[in-house]
DNA sequence: GGGAATGTTCACTA
DNA sequence: CTAGTGAACATTCC
């Protein structure tokens, strides 16, 4: 159930693969031949936002996306079958729940690295380009676009627009500019805090809004609505997160 | 046991 | 045609 920092993680856990040749390969998901991946050497593994990307000496990538029940096991196994399971000389990677897919076309015309919250490449001042050209939307939908921040979930949305003290419902024209910024740098910085919690195993503890009954600042009850296009649960307080209007 | 949960796509309807 | 809605995917946790 990853989020772009899981899903970062995850990239690094997998370094160890590359160089390895798949010896088998089994699954149910859809759209891919496991047979057909048998025999074939990783030769790199990345990520962008919530989907993993093991790049293989064919020059096709397998695209993993685990949606909201997804998950993976590194030698070992789950309950279930797997979506789709990588066996190698000894080791084997599992992915359970997963979206699979094979992409032919070079990653480089497939995805903009720099619109990746967890890639050191990010561009903020595209993400405000982006943001200014939506004027209308909410900036709860936005903070979800994958576009805008390819990595942010409903975690990432929640948390920071209480960090940055905005409510969710602002549209983007009404926030003053110098608050787009700060709540572009803000995603920037909580996902590196998630990374880091996550990797610690305390992430759910860090946590100050998402799922919260209070506010942590003024100890009253959060809200708790699905606001905007995405109808995604909203935890703010009316009091500390600003409409701006 | 029911409901909700870190997500996305697609079919259907008005 | 388009925007909006809901289903589908299928698991885990409370």
């Amino acid at each position: 159930m990853p989020e772009g920092p899981t899903i970062k993680i995850l990239q690094e856990q997998l370094q160890p693969f590359v160089g390895r040749q798949i010896t088998a390969a089994d699954g149910y998901a859809k759209g891919i031949a496991p047979h057909s991946l048998q025999g074939h050497t990783i030769i790199d593994i990345k990520a962008w936002g919530k989907q993993l990307l093991i790049c293989l000496d064919n020059q096709l990538t397998i695209r993993v996306h685990m949606g909201l029940f997804g998950s993976y096991r590194i030698n070992d196994r789950g309950k279930r079958n797997a979506s789709l399971g990588l066996k190698f000389d000894g080791d084997e990677v599992n992915f359970y729940i997963s979206n699979i897919k094979l992409i032919a076309e070079p990653l480089d015309t497939v995805y903009d690295w720099t619109a990746d919250v967890m890639n050191p490449a990010f561009d903020i001042k595209k993400a405000r380009k982006k943001l200014l050209a939506r004027p209308e939307a909410m900036i709860c939908d936005l903070l979800l676009d994958q576009q805008l921040f390819a990595g942010s979930g409903n975690i990432v949305k929640n948390e920071v627009l209480f960090r940055a003290r905005v409510h969710p419902a602002n549209i983007i024209e009404n926030l003053p500019p110098r608050k787009l910024t700060e709540l572009i740098q803000t995603t920037i910085d909580f996902c590196a805090d998630f990374y880091r919690w996550k990797k610690q195993n305390s992430l759910r503890k860090n946590l100050q809004a998402h799922e919260k009954q209070e506010c942590p600042r003024n100890h009253i009850p959060f809200k708790k609505a699905d606001l905007g296009k995405t109808k995604r649960h909203c935890y703010y307080c009316e009091i500390c997160q600003i409409l701006y209007e």
